[in-house]
Parts: structure tokens; C-alpha cells; sequence
DNA sequence: ATTCTTAATTGACTATACCAATTTAGCAAG
DNA sequence: CTTGCTAAATTGGTATAGTCAATTAAGAAT
């Protein structure tokens, strides 16, 4: 532990300092003389720090007015792996149904009210700033997030990002987002209705449908156009999703 | 574009030199001194951007060696949010059950065989180079890869990660994990033999028990010692762990 | 109160130097 | 010829000190 650079011990007390509070997200940190004299290191050590830190999405720095914390909410998350429409669908069709089911039995009246909202911003009958696409993420998030279990908060979150980054390179997918905005207003009913009852099984149950029906919208739209890739990873694993979807 | 930081454009000269192929993952990177000069800015800019780049785990600097270029595999992750061992073991128990499931029907021989080696590592009845606690991680990595969905590895492997940060700092969960070895064993032949018997309920009923195991060993251990927040976070999502259990 | 100018602050970059870890080269012993 | 050790060269890590440019804040002029 003590072989570690300087600048990774000034990294990791600057990100105390932001953990505990005394540097909120937004706010501005010390200049780096300041915090160079503070922790009894050079200047350069600190400029390290703040960088690696930069690097990591934990700060912006900008030059002339200083470093500030960024938001968790905004973090990039390097590293995410490219992934296909169909298994990432897939994985969100069992990961998600575990996170509703664990959700539905200690969902507050308050986060529940807070999903209606958002299901009213995606069917266009509440004007928000959030986009209806911004409502879903915040839909399945928030459902996370009544888990009370960050790993898994940060499972969904990661999930998310990825479909984000998914429908930007691949055609099919942001088209079969955009066509089902018909289903998915029910099925987002039906998933808040089993929470609204606190009924574990039935929220997995509504979870898994809503993901079910996207993987068959997918397996239309491959066929549909000719994307070889989407089709190939689909009819590869379409049989054991329908199988493992059984035994729930 | 301009206005970047220079240690930002040689990061991005140093990227461009990588996936280029004249540094492959591996190798060596030529040192800051010689880069500084082919550049033509300061050592510290260079180090900068080696930094930085190590920051994003595209790079490992050794002290008195040289910066390595890291292969796309081992990329460390950044952003990884601090579980508590309890919340990360509840949602281990959930997301590999369901990777054990959506394994079973589709797995290799070839991966049994694996798995199976992996098991006796653990028990030390076969020597490698890979430790117990490696061998505990290739065991679960290997039934989500034989998944053939990246997110669902991704997922996985993230969340072993996290267990490696969390046993770093908290010493339960350390004591947990070393003292369970004796029921490791089992239950991992347990979840091979549903496996081998390509019986998907069976793979996920016992990834649940394994690690259902470990939280109530969890459970014991905050009460032995004095561990309140791990206490608090147990005994408050213990009840509903224990009821969605029953759903499955 | 508003705008403009100016001074102080802050990050960006360079240069130089020294230390410690690592590697390499060379030499000595077997 | 191999092995093992030592010393020198290489390499990253840190510090100091200074210059420059962007930004901000303070003050003066309107």
C-alpha cells in the first residue's frame, strides 16, 4: 500500500474530501497551490491527481477558474463493452425482472407516484424537460434505485448506458425503440401496477414480458432488414431466452 | 478543437500510435524523455497524458520500467460505485442465478470441463498458478461467458470487481470469504452438476443457495463483531431477500 | 446600475534537477 | 559456458521555480 504514486494518494484524499461532502458536486476545489500546500505535496503531484481524476469523469477542469466535482449522474463510465441490440435486451429481460422483484415488496408510496409520473412524460400527456426516451431511463432507474442496492442501481444504470450507445451505431435497434412506444406505455403500467401491489412475482413477471415483447420486435425488424448480424445472434439464442423464460 | 490541452493531444497522439498498431497491447512504450522530444513538449506533458491514459486503463506505468499498453481485456473499469459486502452479495445472488440459467442449456463440454478445474484449484487438489480466490472469479466469469452475452459478462465481471475493492476495505467481508472455503467446494459442484445436467432451474436454485450462504454467514459475522453498518444495511434488507427467495 | 478597464487568480506548460526503482551490462566465481 | 553478483545506465516519480494565457473579480468611469 505504500508503493503507490503520490499522485494517487492526492487522487484518493481530494476524492474523500468530495465522498464526505466537503466538496459537493458542482462546486469548485481549492487551486492547486492551495492544495498543494494543504497536502504538503508539489504542485505538479496535485496537477497529476486532478487530471488521472479528469480522466476518470470525476472532475472538469477548466483553465482559469478551477476543478470542479462532477455529478455521479453525469460519470461516462469507461470501459463499457460494445454490445449487440438482442443480447443486451436479453441480459436487461433477466436483470431487470430480479431488480422489480426485489423492488416490489419496500417500494415507497413516493417512488411510486414518481414512476406514474414518468410514464405520463413518455405517453406526451405531462410537457417536462425530460425527453419521453429521459423518462424511460428514469423509469427503470428508479425502480433500481428502490432496490436500495447500489450494485444493482449500478448494474441497470450500466445497462442503460449501454443501449444508449448501442442505439447510436446500430439502425434497428433505435427503430424498434421509436415503433414500440405504443406497447410500452401498457407494459410499464402493468409493471407499476404489480409494484402498486406489492406482488414480487407479478413485477418480474410484467418486467420480463416488456423485454420479451422488445427481443420479438427485434427478431421482426432483423428479418425485416437484412441485418445479418442482429439476425444471426438472435435465431443463435432466441430458442434458449423462450426456454429460460419458462421456468421463471 | 484548439483548445485542448496539449497533454490531451499527445494523449491522443499516443492513442493513435496504439491502435495503429506500432505499440501493440504489451508493449513498451518508448520512455517520457524520448516521447517529449519526438513530440516536442516538456517530459511533464508527456506524463500527463501517460496519466491520463492510465486513469482510463488503456496504459500501466511502471516505476523504473516503462508505460505498457494494456490489452482491451484487462481493462480495469473505471467508476465502479462502493457496495457494501451485503447489497453486492444480495445482487450477486440474483444476477448469477440467472446467468447460471441462461447457461445451462447451451453449455460446452469444453466449459464443464473448465469449470471443473477451476473447482479442484479451489480445493488445492490441483496446483496452478491461479490462486483460490482467482479461480473463484474465473469459475463465475466462465458460466456467464458461456452465456454468449457480453452485457450479462460484462455485469459479472463488474461485480467481481467490486467484491475486490469492498474486501479491500472491509475487513467481514474478508473473514467471510476466507472462512467459507469449506462450503465453497460444495456448493460449486452443486451448481456444476446442474449444469452438467443442462437443468436450468436446477443451475439457479443453486447459485441462490451459494450465495444465500454467504449472506447469512454475512449476518453472523456482523453480529460477531461489531460491523454497524454492515449490520444496519443487513437486518434491513434481510426480510425481503429472504421472501423474494421463496418466488424463485 | 452598467460597462469598461485593470489587477489578481488560476490553470497550462516549460526547464532543470534529484531521487528511487528497475533494468541492463559487465565482471567474477563456479 | 553458465550462474550469480555488482555497478552503471535507464526510467518513472517528485520538487522547485518561473513564464504564459485564460478567467475572474474588483474598481473606476459612465
Amino acid at each position: 500500500m505504500a508503493d503507490q504514486r503520490l499522485y494517487h494518494k492526492v487522487a484518493n484524499q481530494i476524492l474523500e474530501l468530495i465522498d464526505s461532502g466537503v466538496f459537493p458536486p458542482g462546486s469548485r476545489l481549492p487551486g492547486e497551490r492551495d492544495l498543494a500546500e494543504k497536502f504538503g505535496v508539489s504542485r505538479v503531484s496535485v496537477r497529476e491527481a486532478e487530471i488521472a481524476l479528469q480522466a476518470q469523469g470525476r472532475l472538469e477542469i477548466k483553465v482559469g477558474s478551477g476543478a470542479y466535482v462532477l455529478d455521479g449522474s453525469d460519470m461516462p463510465l469507461n470501459g463499457l463493452p460494445k454490445v449487440g441490440p438482442f443480447e443486451l435486451t436479453e441480459a436487461r429481460a433477466l436483470f431487470e425482472a430480479e431488480s422489480a422483484a426485489l423492488a416490489a415488496p419496500i417500494i415507497t408510496d413516493e417512488t411510486i407516484a414518481e414512476l406514474e409520473n414518468y410514464i405520463a412524460i413518455m405517453s406526451g400527456k405531462v410537457e417536462s424537460e425530460l425527453s419521453p426516451d429521459e423518462a424511460d431511463a428514469a423509469f427503470h432507474n428508479t425502480i433500481a434505485r428502490s432496490t436500495n442496492n447500489h450494485a444493482i442501481m449500478f448494474v441497470i444504470d450500466s445497462m442503460w448506458k449501454m443501449r444508449t450507445e448501442a442505439a447510436q451505431l446500430q439502425r434497428v435497434y433505435k427503430n424498434v425503440c421509436d415503433k414500440d412506444s405504443s406497447h410500452r406505455e401498457d407494459e410499464h403500467q402493468a409493471i407499476l401496477n404489480a409494484l402498486i401491489n406489492r406482488d414480487s412475482s407479478a413485477a418480474r413477471r410484467a418486467m420480463r414480458a416488456h423485454f420479451t415483447r422488445m427481443i420479438e420486435a427485434l427478431l421482426e425488424a432483423s428479418e425485416e432488414e437484412a441485418y445479418q448480424e442482429v439476425k444471426r445472434k438472435a435465431s443463435e439464442s432466441r430458442s434458449r431466452f423462450l426456454l429460460t423464460k419458462q421456468l421463471s
